[in-house]
DNA sequence: CATAATTTTCAGAAATTTCTGAAACTTTAA
DNA sequence: TTAAAGTTTCAGAAATTTCTGAAAATTATG
């Protein structure tokens, strides 16, 4: 299956960009393939397309469903594995960020709470500690605050997210509100 | 200069998490070496505490600053270039958050805008110029977000993140004062 | 159950990234 | 100036990651 230029320059670019947003080249170009294919595809018509191996496709589609990116979708009277995207474009961006989190952040903030729980034995490592509490405070907070942001809808977050500059005002009129008591 | 283990520990983890965060192992433990020690460290100081070459930790050096988490910091009496990290871990998250969006949505951006100015040729093409305006508007909203996320104040960013599920009690409020009429 | 169709695995090859260390370059100060 | 102190560069070595393709495993069909 031969791509038009436009769809060719699409798909290599999410190959360079794959390694910066944390998979490799060919799961990028695989993922950016079915996001612009309109029918569900199996991993000859990926590895033929791509010019990549069967293997490699084999193994990027198995990156692709541990980031829940991607679906299996069976067509019938075919006995091949078909695929597509996962959900809408929206969807897909919530779990990338759910599972960059995952990747990027869970095993940090495991291993700066276990260093928390020790006692600095002088002051350079008190210094160090106190670094490593705001660090850690820090990715609790964005944490929690993505998991807040992941429940609501698309159209409230999306309302959210279009406040702009509003959004200062709307801090300012809740404060008046609440008279400032509730703050955590 | 030898390390406590348990900042041996936390260096070598940002060593490890480096790759995933956008820079390689070296750059990583800097970065960490940078963040817990009190006091401004030259580059042999760095390289003989990190058991790495001078010149590696030349290059590290070069690429945090060109990351904006480090500064310059000249000691009297010593010709020596000395380094501390660059801000608050505040200031620092602020900076991670922007040289990314340069480094992994801003270039994407740029490539789906030029996509869109061509036309589709067929019903093909225009369901993928469908998905990557899609796209497209996704990452210019959340960019545009990023932007005015970035000029609040440090305490109300703070306070706006603590809202968590009072956030989608405000936005009630906000459409039943404003009557959803300014919705663009 | 046999076998044909399909997918997965994985050892080694290829490509890429990172690191070293010596040479080149720059800056300071006597 | 000159030389000493310091920094940067970069070619090649080492380490790591990615990719291929053939063999092994799995699954479906007659």
């Amino acid at each position: 299956m031969e791509l038009p230029e436009k769809a060719k320059v699409f798909v290599f670019h999410f190959g360079e960009m794959g390694s910066r947003w944390g998979f490799n080249r060919t799961v990028g170009q695989i993922l950016a393939l079915l996001v612009i294919h309109p029918k569900a595809l199996n991993a000859d018509q990926i590895a033929e397309t791509l010019s990549i191996s069967r293997g490699n496709v084999s193994m990027g589609l198995k990156e692709l469903q541990s980031w829940r990116l991607i679906q299996l979708q069976h067509v019938a009277g075919d006995r091949k594995d078909y695929f597509v995207t996962a959900g809408s474009i929206w969807d897909m961006a919530k779990t990338v960020f759910e599972e960059r989190r995952k990747r990027e952040i869970d095993p940090t903030l495991s291993l700066l709470r276990a260093n928390l729980l020790e006692d600095a034995q002088n002051a350079d490592e008190e210094y160090a500690q106190q670094r490593i509490e705001e660090i850690h405070d820090l990715l609790e907070l964005l944490t929690q605050w993505g998991d807040h942001l992941n429940t609501l809808s698309p159209e409230k977050l999306e309302s959210l997210m279009k406040l702009g500059s509003g959004i200062s005002k709307l801090l300012d009129m809740k404060d008046k509100i609440m008279g400032k008591k509730h703050q955590d």
